[in-house]
Parts: structure tokens; C-alpha cells; sequence
RNA sequence: GGGUGCGUAGCUCAGUUGGUUAGAGCGCACGGUUCACAUCCGUGAGGUCAGAGGUUCAAGUCCUCUCGCGCCCA
């Protein structure tokens, strides 16, 4: 049944509480089915673009993620809003060590079964179907937050179009000389059994033993010392020892150290005299005892003399190097050189003269190098060889010692340094230099691959399109974490002992010199092919490159050169020459690997790390190198350009801004800088936007592994998703972390329990109710514990605001609705407009200026602060209050008041949208259904859906100082008067009389705007004269140069200690002037403008002072 | 050990080139439901700006040192 629409009955229908839950799903998917985050190329020269910071398909995110996703959603959205063409592009990380190990553990635990149970097709199927089920998680959480993403151009590392852009950088890298294979020292997991990088490990201490170890001299000639001493946390290294080191110069060495010590004494403050005064003392003392030995060894290494390095019983030499400290220890070192990052150095130095042995097999047990030893464990090896050397007296001691230990962050493990082979990209400066974005029209020369990251941040240089990248909201602090570890231009290790990730496309053949001729042959034919190249590597690392018409000759000359030496997990004594191919895409294999492998070649079984993929994820996203060609999922958005305009490829890069943490500035901000020079020739953003991380209520990083880690899907269903955002927005204010305490659901309550005070249960991981005392769990894991959702009532914050904005607009629909609309738009009299009118005008311009200034700034708290507080505080508070009156009287002032009503709520809806969408979209849908036309002097422009509607620019024409002002001195009488009626205890409804002693423009003013004052102030009456008289019944308050007598209320002993009060804080100030103003050097040195400001106070608040007395004096109680 | 940042109200945080009485939200106290909102409104209390010294007419702000905490790198 149709019945006929009542004025007010379709708002009134709007619930008096918002519900989140019953808006934000459906209106996620209204913006799906609009396409409305879509980006497609199209003529629109400015363009926003937004790479994600791929979460790890490892687990669910948590609420360091959402702040990130947040951020960039905050970013894109309000350049959507400005007009932008705008992608913000999502995707997943395969993660490799991360989710393997995962898989793997869940493997164990579950099954009992080892990745060798399953085999390498086996657990890469496994760990497929984890990242189905995790990245479908995932997603489902970006979407609750609202996440603005092209979702039709998801992209992950591992798809078809990543991997080919996988495939052709490490082709096109290797093919110019930037990927080695070299024998190097490697952290090495040995419970994992793979490499890892020097940011996957964690330095713990823990308690050991420093073992002091006799190595015999061999022949030892008169005078000359018999042994050596050398010290060491890992006594079955010596196993490994190649050399013992001393300094070739201690007499220098020593004197340099006393001579700075001797500096420090000298300019060090006092307190730390005693020590170091013990310390020069003992450097003195060393130098006369020890001196005479650590010569007499210099002079030993000089002559080339050896020690026999005791139950391996070889001869090594006594070398002279610096490593040897002669201030500690004994002055000797031992060299091993395949399980120490220092004595490696110390063998590069030594170059050649001493060897180098790998002891350790890769499960971490010694190899066949470590002789009677051999197969033991490491750590029981460590007792055997400590027991051994004990038993035949060369154990001098074994004192007790914390170390610092460098454990795998993946497996926990203690990090063995070994030695073995990997693939490396060269960041370093490589001689004839490197083609930067090669066949682009951006293309560069450049010295090298890190050097060319640090010119993109750092000094003048300019991309071809005139770009650089720049760090928000501190340029100089994060460019220098960036600048600092580029300038060491270690070379990357890219190879990873995985099965999940990029296989390394390299096949290799490891020939003796007598099978090499034959091997170049074979290879010959495949390397006419495109997307085939090859080179013969050298156990030192040279390597040529090789071609069809390469003769064998070159290459058997180049093989024979370079000198021999060991390679890692290998005998000392082994060929060591490889030919090596590297095929480019999956087509290339299909021809050529079968081939290969005929001759005998073989792929290599390892992975590339992920930051490999990671580092070209703003171009490889997009279809590099090919996009007509990228073959992307079912439902996706395809790659080629479309219809006339130009491959997204070309249009979106290079990107702008990216979003993240200050933790991977190094790993993955510096790699995509300088992987994206390197294909396309330009940087990949010109912003990084460094935003906090979240830290729980103790100031711990939040983790889910921690226990710590809020889902934001929790906070979403509990406060809302524009809830969580405005708290993200509100905390993001450009400090280092934030604090979010964490309070946990009880399941046996559903009470809030802060987690910082609560009492622990069996476990880290599980808590005590506090009513029930029963234990909940808070990881989800413990399957006979209960386990309970982590929370924070910070969100109720954002909840409350909210609310506040939905009844604002419920308000405002009310009063709209069922109003004339006319069909076109008129503009409005500047005349017709209230004075409240032209405030709260001048007030939204104010605050769009703000909000707009702020988000250039990169400073989203300041943003929603002042989007806020115009809201809150003037909108709410204050306009709504004087309009609502009008609402009901004169029909043309009503509709005046609508007019304006509908044109702030229009703008405040925009400014608003990029913080809190869902809420701002729902409402904005209402507004249209109202009041479809809105604006003042012009029409705003309108927009069906708010998340394409424009962004609002401020009016100059509504900014009006001079009705601010007005509207200033109101407020502050009407808070004097509610500061009296409160102190006075006068019920709110009862009306006060108000008699306001005020002459020139204040008495001007408050006339005109009484109707205002009174309203606010729950005035009955309110006259405004020169003079008023006082009563003794009337409280008075002094505002500025104004007094307020509200009659009739005083309770005399309240009202003298009011005054009282406010005398006291008076009489302060005017001392406090008085004192400036009396001091003749401020009032002869201080701008002069300062002290003019001073003077005039002091006449304000000497007037003031002698109001207040005059109060006090007509309560004639002085 | 080197680098870098932080310490401001009970809590979480602002505080611009040094310049009035150092601010906000939450929490707390008091008072209030009449028709947008008690997820609300009004009023208030609460700070030795970690500590010490220095520069300056003037320091939360600049400099030095000390204490405590964090992160990055070794």
C-alpha cells in the first residue's frame, strides 16, 4: 500500500544509534559493483599511484597492518577526490623463508612428517594451498577496513605476471655482469638449512665459555716462545684454522692506543676518571710486559714461521695483521676463515697466503675436513675438541662469558658463518658502468647499482622525468637510515636453500679442465637462441661471458687463470670451473632446458630471495616487461593497453608515494628504488611516507606471535571499521610509535581485561580473569584453553564521533526534509545570511584549509583534528544550537538556515570521507535523497557517490574575520555566564537575567548578536549598557573588557571565592608584566612589537583586575 | 660500540621561526535527558614539560652532560 509521503517521516526512520555492521558490508560492495576504485589509464594528466606494501601470505594481519593500509587508503582517497587518476595496486608476498617454515612446522606438528617426507612438489603444494587460504584472509580483512584498492589488478609475487618479471631481471642482470656465483661466507641456518640474511638474524646474549687454546711452534729456536695462545668462544673451529695472526707492529699500536686514552682521560668529565685511568694503566702496564713477546712473535710471522695446529696436527703459519689486537688477550688470533665474517676478512687480505676450510656440513654437523671429528654434531664437537685438548695439556683455560649470539629469526637457531655458494647481485660500482632502464626512453648510465639508489635521494640528480624520492614527514632523518646503508654497497646474496619461491633459472655444469672443450661445444648451439645466455664462472669469482662464436681456447685460458682455490662444502682440491646458462621465461626452458640437461646440465636447486620479487613489485605488477602479453588470473583486469590509450604500464609508472614502516626502509625501500631504475630507468615513487608503528600497552611491538597482535576485524566488528580508521587517523601524529594498550574479551564474562595489569596463567600466552579466575588464552592456540579477542577501548573514540556525525545529519534531515527544493539552484543573498550563518561559513573554509594543508604535510592527526574539531566544536556545538530556533520561525530565515545547514553538511561529508568513508557514503546518499541541491553563492558540484565527489577547495569568500571575532567575544560570555550558573548551582532550565556593562564595539557587538548570548547562555533577558549597577545579588563575571552581572543567583560565600579566584589569577599575570616590563634590558632588547603586546596586556588585565575588586567590594565583604 | 629517536596531566598524545596563563581526547569530580545524539550536553580539578648546567631580556622549544626507554647498524 502507497501512502503518501509526512515531512520528516523517512529521517525520523533513521536510527538514533549508527550501526556500522548493518551499513558497512553492503556499502563495500555498492562501491565494488560501481567499479568506483577501478584505475584505468585515460587522458587525465595527474595521476595518484599507491604500490601496497604486499603483506606476507605468512598469517592474518594485525593492527600494525591496518595502520598501513589505512594510511594509504586516507592518501588515496582524498586524491581520488581532487581529481587524480588514482591506482592504488594490492597483492600478496609468497614470503619465502617465513611461510615455509610455517608450513613446515605445521607440517611436523600435525603430521609428524619433514618437507624430505613429502618432497619438494609435495610441501611447494602444501604451502600453495596456506597461501590460498591466508591471502583470501587477508583480502577479506582490507576489505572490512574499507580499502580503496583496484582489487581487478591484485597482483602476487609468485602469479604468472610477477614471475616472468622475475625471470627477465635476473636474466637481464646476470646477462650484464650483476649476478655472480661466489664462494662466501653466509649466515647459515642450520635447522633450516639454508642462508639467511643479515636482517633475519637476532642478537641474544647467552652464557658460554671463552676457551684458551696452546698451539705448539714448530721448531721453536731459542728465545722464541714455545706455544701460542689463542682465545675462542667455538673451540671445534679449530678445526677450520688456516693461520694464527699477530699485529705486525704492536709498538705502534700500543702507543696509538695509549695515546688516546690519554686524549680521553683529558677531556672526559669526572666521573668517569677511575676508569679511565685503569684503563691507560693496564694499556701502560701491557706494554711493558708484553711488548718483548709480541715482537718476537712479528718477527716470527716475518720469517715465515709455522705452529702445528694441535689434533688435526697440520702446519699453519704465524701471519702479521691487524686483526691481532695486541691489547687483549694474548695478542694472538686464531684465522679461521670459513666459519668467522672477521678471519674471512682476514683471508681476502692475506690473498692467498693462507688457505681456507669449510669444517661444517649444511645439517650442521663437521664434514670430512673436520677428520676423527667428523659427522659429531657442532656443539658435541665443541666438548670432544675441548676434552681432547685438555687431555694432551694444550687447554690453558676456560673462563665463563656472556656472548652475543646471532640466532635465526625463522627457527631460532644459533647462525653458523659458512662457507658456501650463492648467488650475489653486484651493488657496488662495476668498471665500464651499468645501463639503467635500457631501451626506455628514460634510459641512464650509471656507475652501479647502489650508487645509483643513493643519487635518486641523495644531491642533484634528476630522472629523465625529473624525479627524485623524497622521505615524509622527516626527510633527513630517514634519508640518512637509507643513505647510511646503501653507501656499504654489499653485494646482495639472492640465493635462498628453499622450495617455496623463485627457482633460480641458471643451469650449470661443473667441468675439470680436461671437459671443458667438449662442454663449450655442447653449449654452443643453445646460445644462438634469444633469451639464452651464458658465461664460465671461476672458483674466485671472475667470470666470463660466453656466446656461440666464443672460441674454446679464450675460454680454456680464461679457466686455467685466477689460481685455485677451495670451494665451499667441497674438498680444498676440487675442479673448479662451471658453465653456466640462464634462460629467461618459461618458453625459453621449454626449448632450451631439456637440452641442456642432456649435456649434463643441471638447474640450480635454490630460490631467490624474496625481496628479489618484492624490489620490482611497483613494474612488475603491471605486466614489465611485456604487458599485451601478461597473462593475468580469471577476473582481473587485463594489462595491454586498452582501446586507444596507453598499457597501464606506461601510464602509472612511476608510481607516488609509498607507505611503510621505518624498519624497511633498507630491505625493501632501497631495492625497489634501485631495481626500478635499473628496468625502467626511474625511481618507482618520488614520497615515502614513514608512518609509526603500533605498540601495545607495555611499549612492545605488536606481533602476532606476541600475543599482542589486535585483528582488526575484532575492532571492526565491535566499534565499526570508520571507527578503527578515525583512531589510526587520530594517532598517526608523526612520532616515532604509538601506544595501543590491548585489552582482551573474557570468554567467560565478556568483560574487557586490560592485558598490561592482568595476572599471566600457565603460560605468557594466557591470563587470568580477574572475576573468575579462570584462564583464557589470547594466541588461539592452546586447544583446552578458552581463547579470547584482543580489543582496545581506544576505539571508542572513534565509535562516539560516529555516532556524533550520524545524529548531526539525522538532525539536519529532519529539518530538510519534506522542504521545497527547488529544480535548479538559486544563489543566496549575502544579506539574507544570520551572522551565525557567515560564522560557521567561515569556519568550514578555515577548516578546509586546514585539513587540505595537513594532508600535504603527511600529518593525517592534524588532519582529522581539524576535520574534528569544525565538526564537533563549532558545527555541533554552536551552530546547531542557534539554528535550531530558526528552524520553526520566519519561513525565509528557515529557509536560509537549511541552505546553509545542507551546504556545511555537504562539505563537511567531503572533508571527511578520505577518514571515515563508510559512514560519510551512507550519510552522503541521504543528503542527496534531501536536499539534492546545495551551496551558497554557487552550486557545489554534486557526485552520486561521495567517493568520486570532488574534493572541497576552501572559499575565500566565506572567510569573514571580523563575524569570527563577534562570534569569539559571545562564546567567551556565554561560557562566563555558564561558569557562574555552574558554580552557583543554577538548575539549567531556570533562566538568568543578564545586565552586561559594556561600551565602544564590544557593547556594539553583544547588542547586535544578544539573541545569540542569550540563547547559548540560558538567558531570559540581557541588556547592554555603559553602566550597570551592582547588586549584591548578582554574580559577575569579568570577559575581557566587558563585565557579565547575571542577577539573582549569588550564593555570597561561592561567589567571593569565585572572584577570589580569579583576582588571584589576575594579580599573577599583572606581576608577571609588571616584572618584564620593569626589567630595563627585555624592554630595551626585545622586539619591539613583544613588548608594545606586553603593555597593552598590562592594561587589559590591570582593567580586568579592577573589575574583579569592584565585585568584591559590592559584596561588600572585602 | 656507532647512528637515530623518545621522556609534557592518571592514560594516549599535540605543542610551528624561543615570546601571554603549556593544549586535546580519554579517565576523574560536580550538575544535567525537552524533540539530532547519555555512544550526549554543561562546568571544573589535574602538569617542577625526566634531571642538572648553560646560552638568552625571555627556554617545553636552542646547546652540553646525566638518568630512563625504543629502534637501526656493528
Amino acid at each position: 500500500m502507497q501512502t503518501e509521503p509526512t515531512p520528516g517521516a523517512a529521517a525520523t526512520a533513521i536510527p538514533k544509534q549508527y550501526d556500522p555492521a548493518g551499513i558497512e558490508p553492503a556499502m563495500f560492495a555498492r562501491w565494488l559493483d560501481d567499479h568506483a576504485f577501478r584505475a584505468v589509464p585515460d587522458a587525465r594528466d595527474e595521476r595518484y599511484v599507491v604500490m601496497m606494501p604486499l603483506p606476507n601470505v605468512t598469517g592474518a594481519l594485525h593492527m600494525g597492518h591496518a595502520m598501513d593500509n589505512v594510511m594509504q587508503d586516507l592518501l588515496i582517497r582524498w586524491h581520488r577526490m581532487r581529481g587524480d587518476n588514482t591506482l592504488w595496486m594490492p597483492g600478496t608476498d609468497h614470503a619465502g623463508i617465513a611461510t615455509q617454515a610455517v608450513v613446515e612446522k605445521r607440517l611436523f606438528e600435525l603430521e609428524g612428517k619433514t618437507r624430505h617426507d613429502v618432497g619438494r612438489e609435495g610441501l611447494v603444494r602444501r604451502i600453495w594451498d596456506w597461501k590460498d587460504q591466508y591471502q583470501k584472509r587477508i583480502v577479506a580483512q582490507q576489505q572490512r577496513m574499507g580499502c580503496s584498492c583496484d582489487w581487478e589488478r591484485q597482483r602476487f609475487t609468485m602469479d604468472a605476471v610477477c614471475s616472468r618479471a622475475v625471470r627477465w631481471t635476473f636474466f637481464n642482470l646476470f646477462r650484464d655482469g650483476l649476478i655472480y656465483r661466489g664462494n662466501r661466507l653466509v649466515n647459515w641456518d642450520a635447522h633450516l638449512q639454508t642462508a639467511v640474511s643479515d636482517d633475519e638474524i637476532v642478537y641474544e646474549s647467552v652464557a658460554g665459555f671463552f676457551w684458551h687454546l696452546r698451539y705448539p711452534v714448530i721448531d721453536p729456536e731459542p728465545g722464541e716462545p714455545t706455544h701460542v695462545v689463542v682465545a675462542t668462544t667455538r673451540p671445534e673451529t679449530m678445526l677450520g684454522d688456516t693461520a694464527v695472526a699477530c699485529h705486525p707492529d704492536p709498538a705502534a699500536a700500543l702507543d696509538a692506543l695509549i695515546a688516546a686514552a690519554r686524549a680521553k682521560l683529558a677531556a672526559g668529565p669526572s666521573r668517569d676518571r677511575a676508569e679511565a685511568e685503569a684503563a691507560l694503566a693496564e694499556l701502560e702496564r701491557r706494554r711493558a710486559t708484553h711488548l718483548p713477546y709480541l715482537e718476537a712473535l712479528a718477527a716470527m710471522a716475518r720469517a715465515g714461521r709455522r705452529v702445528r695446529l694441535p689434533l688435526a696436527d697440520r702446519p699453519i703459519p704465524i701471519i702479521a695483521d691487524p686483526w691481532a689486537k695486541p691489547d687483549l688477550g694474548s695478542g694472538v688470533v686464531k684465522i679461521t676463515p670459513g666459519h668467522d665474517p672477521n678471519d674471512y676478512q682476514v683471508w681476502v687480505r692475506q690473498e692467498g697466503r693462507i688457505g681456507i676450510l669449510n669444517i661444517l656440513n649444511p645439517d650442521g654437523t663437521l664434514n670430512a675436513n673436520a677428520g676423527p671429528y667428523a659427522g659429531m654434531d657442532r656443539f658435541a664437537a665443541r666438548e670432544a675438541v675441548a676434552a681432547d685438548l685438555e687431555s694432551q695439556g694444550l687447554l690453558e683455560a676456560k673462563e665463563a662469558r656472556e656472548t652475543e649470539i646471532g640466532h635465526s629469526d625463522r627457527s631460532r637457531t644459533p647462525i653458523e658463518p659458512y662457507l658456501s655458494e650463492q648467488w650475489f647481485v653486484r651493488m657496488g660500482d662495476v668498471p665500464g658502468g651499468v645501463e639503467f632502464g635500457r631501451e626506455t626512453p628514460r634510459a641512464f648510465h650509471g656507475t652501479g647499482l647502489a650508487q645509483a639508489a643513493i643519487d635518486a635521494v641523495a644531491g642533484a640528480w634528476r630522472s629523465a622525468t625529473g624525479r627524485k624520492v623524497e622521505f615524509h614527514p622527516d626527510h633527513d632523518r630517514y634519508a640518512s637510515t637509507y643513505l647510511n646503508w646503501l653507501a656499504e654497497k654489499r653485494d646482495w646474496c639472492i640465493s635462498r636453500q628453499l622450495w617455496w619461491g623463485h627457482r633460480i633459472p641458471i643451469w650449470s655444469l661443473r667441468v675439470d679442465a680436461a671437459g671443458l672443450p667438449a662442454a663449450v661445444d655442447g653449449l654452443r648451439p643453445w646460445l644462438r637462441r634469444d633469451g639464452v645466455c651464458a658465461a664460465v664462472g671461476r672458483a674466485d669469482g671472475a667470470r666470463l661471458p660466453i656466446g656461440d662464436d666464443t672460441a674454446v681456447a679464450d675460454v680454456v685460458r680464461f679457466a686455467g687463470g685466477g689460481g685455485v682455490t677451495a670451494r665451499g662444502g667441497h674438498g680444498p682440491s676440487e675442479p673448479a670451473i662451471d658453465l653456466v646458462a640462464c634462460l629467461r621465461d618459461e618458453t625459453v626452458d621449454a626449448a632450451v632446458a631439456g637440452g641442456l640437461e642432456t649435456l649434463g646440465f643441471a638447474r640450480d636447486p635454490d630460490v631467490l630471495d624474496t625481496w628479489f620479487s618484492s624490489g620490482i613489485w611497483p613494474h612488475s605488477t603491471l605486466g614489465w616487461p611485456d604487458p599485451s602479453t601478461a597473462v593475468v588470473d580469471d577476473g582481473q583486469l587485463a594489462l595491454g593497453p586498452s582501446a586507444g590509450g596507453p598499457a597501464p604500464l606506461d601510464y602509472y609508472y612511476p608510481g607516488s608515494c609509498l607507505v611503510t614502516g621505518r624498519d624497511i626502509i633498507t630491505l625493501w625501500v632501497a631495492r625497489m628504488v634501485l631495481m626500478g631504475l635499473y628496468n625502467l630507468g626511474d625511481v618507482p615513487f618520488t614520497d615515502v611516507f614513514i608512518h609509526a608503528n603500533i605498540l601495545d600497552g607495555k611499549g612492545e611491538r605488536m606481533s602476532k606471535s606476541k600475543g599482542n597482535g589486535i585483528d582488526p576485524v575484532d575492532i571492526i566488528d565491535r566499534y565499526g571499521a570508520d571507527a578503527m580508521r578515525f583512531v589510526l587517523c587520530e594517532m598517526q601524529t608523526g612520532t616515532q610509535d604509538i601506544r595501543l594498550p590491548v585489552q582482551a574479551v573474557s570468554p567467560y564474562t565478556g568483560q574487557v581485561i586490560d592485558l598490561a595489569t592482568a595476572r599471566h596463567g600457565r603460560s605468557v600466552f594466557t591470563y587470568l580473569d580477574p572475576s573468575t579466575h579462570q584462564e583464557f588464552d589470547v594466541l588461539g592456540t592452546m586447544p583446552d584453553v578458552p581463547s579470547a579477542r584482543l580489543i582496545s577501548d581506544r576505539f571508542l573514540v572513534g565509535r562516539n564521533f560516529c555516532n556524533k556525525l550520524w545524529n548531526a545529519m539525522r538532525f539536519a534531515l529532519i529539518h530538510l526534509e519534506g522542504q521545497p527544493v527547488g529544480p535548479s539552484f538559486h544563489p543566496l543573498e549575502a544579506a539574507s545570511l544570520a551572522p551565525e550563518d557567515r560564522w560557521i561559513l567561515s569556519r568550514l573554509a578555515a577548516a578546509t584549509g586546514e585539513v587540505g594543508r595537513a594532508l600535504e604535510a603527511y600529518n593525517p592527526s592534524a588532519a582529522i583534528g581539524a576535520a574534528r574539531d569544525f565538526f564537533w566544536n563549532d558545527l555541533c556545538d554552536w551552530y546547531l544550537e542557534l539554528v535550531k530556533p530558526r528552524m520553526d520561525d520566519d519561513p525565509a530565515d528557515a529557509a536560509v538556515a537549511r541552505r546553509v545547514l545542507a551546504t556545511v553538511l555537504d562539505q563537511t561529508l567531503r572533508l571527511l570521507h578520505p577518514f571515515v568513508p563508510f559512514i560519510t557514503e551512507a550519510l552522503w546518499e541521504r543528503l542527496n535523497a534531501i536536499a539534492p541541491t546545495r551551496g551558497i553563492h554557487a552550486a557545489l558540484p554534486p557526485a552520486g557517490r561521495l567517493v568520486r565527489a570532488a574534493w572541497p577547495v576552501p572559499e575565500p569568500a566565506w572567510r569573514d574575520d571580523a563575524v569570527e571575532a563577534q562570534l569569539a567575544l559571545c562564546q567567551e560570555v556565554v561560557r562566563a555566564v555558564r561558569d557562574v550558573r555552574s558554580q552557583h548551582n543554577v538548575p539549567p532550565a531556570r533562566r538568568v537575567d543578564l545586565a552586561v556593562r559594556a561600551d565602544g564595539e564590544s557593547a556594539g557587538v553583544l547588542s547586535a548578536l544578544a539573541s545569540i548570548v542569550t540563547r547559548a547562555a540560558g538567558a531570559g533577558s540581557m541588556t547592554v549598557a555603559p553602566d550597570v549597577s551592582r547588586a549584591t545579588d548578582a554574580a559577575v563575571a569579568v570577559v575581557r573588557d566587558v563585565e557579565v552581572h547575571v542577577t539573582g543567583v549569588v550564593d555570597v560565600a561561592h561567589e567571593r571565592a569565585r572572584l577570589a579566584r580569579q583576582r588571584d589569577g589576575l594579580t599573577a599575570r599583572v606581576a608577571g608584566v609588571r616584572g618584564r616590563l620593569g626589567n630595563t634590558a627585555f624592554v630595551s632588547r626585545a622586539k619591539p612589537e613583544v613588548v608594545a603586546r606586553e603593555h597593552a596586556m598590562l592594561a587589559d588585565l590591570e582593567q580586568q583586575l579592577a573589575a574583579v575588586d569592584a565585585a568584591l567590594d559590592a559584596l561588600g565583604t572585602r
